[in-house]
DNA sequence: TGACTGAAGAATTTATTGATCATTCAGTGA
DNA sequence: TCACTGAATGATCAATAAATTCTTCAGTCA
């Protein structure tokens, strides 16, 4: 037999992502999906373990493509500065006009922001991955002022560009006001970098 | 006669304000609000003009406080580094605490943010005016390096701490992490008002 | 005249019911 | 044994009607 377990599962992705982009998550049942692979409901529980599973490996599916363009960005022999604010810049452009384009991924990004609040915290630290990357190599080449902890850095930078990543679940802006803020908010950031942060020492009273 | 027709207004908002706090904003009808006052339902209507304006009113006095302290904050003689993180971590605390102590308030914001969009820009301009003086006293006394536009400068604050503003809709971080989180990112925030922003310049490619 | 009422209409919410759907699992056939 | 089916089940959703509630306004009273 030349079909393996893995293949079908492929199989039933493909379909349910045809089906969800085409109609939206709430509009596609699992019957459409076996349907369309022909066979029978109760069969696609073998490869995934509930409705909600297949929306998450599909937004995995989706995030391969923007993951490799991180990497391309973080590897690239810019500046570190140049490729940090191309790395939030393009996650920006790309969610944005995803979501922009079709509202059945920002449903499938709502439900899953509600039903699977884990998945977000993975993306980030996905992200993470190249932030601190290009943090590292700006450090090493004195681009950027040491630092003790190049993780717990990127993950403050996440927190101050929290407003850019999912644009439309968080505000109502126009792509142009986002990238004018994006701009600005970076901007600080790069220069904090620069020259190097001292840890808030405030009673704060 | 005594009562003047602002006083019957500050009647009415009264009695919304603790049916509301009581039991929430879709649990409170006009008629009972109408009934604490001694009056008919249609008489609310001479002084708000519908039932979301009260919710609105109700925003605006409780945020009055929040104000008074900010302008406290902007005003006291301390660096402006320590009052620029004073602010932004009261404004935290405050709301996270109103939010977490009954949930009606979250159920109001919640109202509010869906029907008068509006209203949230005017509580961010509101709380620039004093980033503003903050930030004009932070370069006056070359604690912050110049900037050519601190009013633009605040907004990119404000967007960079989106995520503490109202900690419960945007996230489900406990108390303590968003404490770190707010505290890692005014860090990096304030290194960049201390040392000069350059605007970005980068064909982002 | 100006503050207010109360009935009426429009809009929204709630309750109820029937249908659909996700999920499970005993059983089939190869 | 293994891939799969299809009926059963409980949960969720859609549709409809009933009730409540928001809002308006002609008219009352002081």
């Amino acid at each position: 037999m030349t079909t393996t377990k893995t293949d079908t599962r492929e199989r039933i992705l493909e379909a349910a992502m045809h089906r969800i982009m085409h109609y939206g998550y709430g509009k596609t049942t699992m019957s459409e999906i076996a349907r369309d692979c022909g066979m029978s409901a109760g069969n696609i529980y073998r490869f995934f373990a509930s409705k909600i599973d297949i929306a998450e490996a599909m937004a995995r599916t989706l995030n391969q493509a923007i993951y490799q363009e991180y990497a391309r960005i973080a590897r690239s022999d810019r500046p570190a500065s140049a490729r940090l604010y191309s790395l939030f810049r393009y996650g920006m452009e790309t969610t944005f006009e995803k979501l922009d384009k079709d509202a059945k991924i920002l449903e499938v990004a709502e439900v899953l922001a509600e039903e699977r609040p884990i998945f977000a915290n993975e993306e980030l630290a996905q992200e993470r991955i190249h932030l601190v990357k290009i943090l590292d190599d700006g450090v090493a080449s004195g681009e950027f002022a040491p630092m003790n902890d190049t993780n717990y850095t990127a993950e403050m930078l996440q927190s101050a560009t929290m407003k850019f990543r999912y644009p439309q679940l968080f505000s109502r802006l126009a792509l142009e006001k986002l990238r004018r803020e994006l701009d600005g908010t970076v901007a600080i950031l790069l220069a904090g970098l620069k020259c190097g942060i001292e840890p808030i020492s405030v009673n704060a009273e």
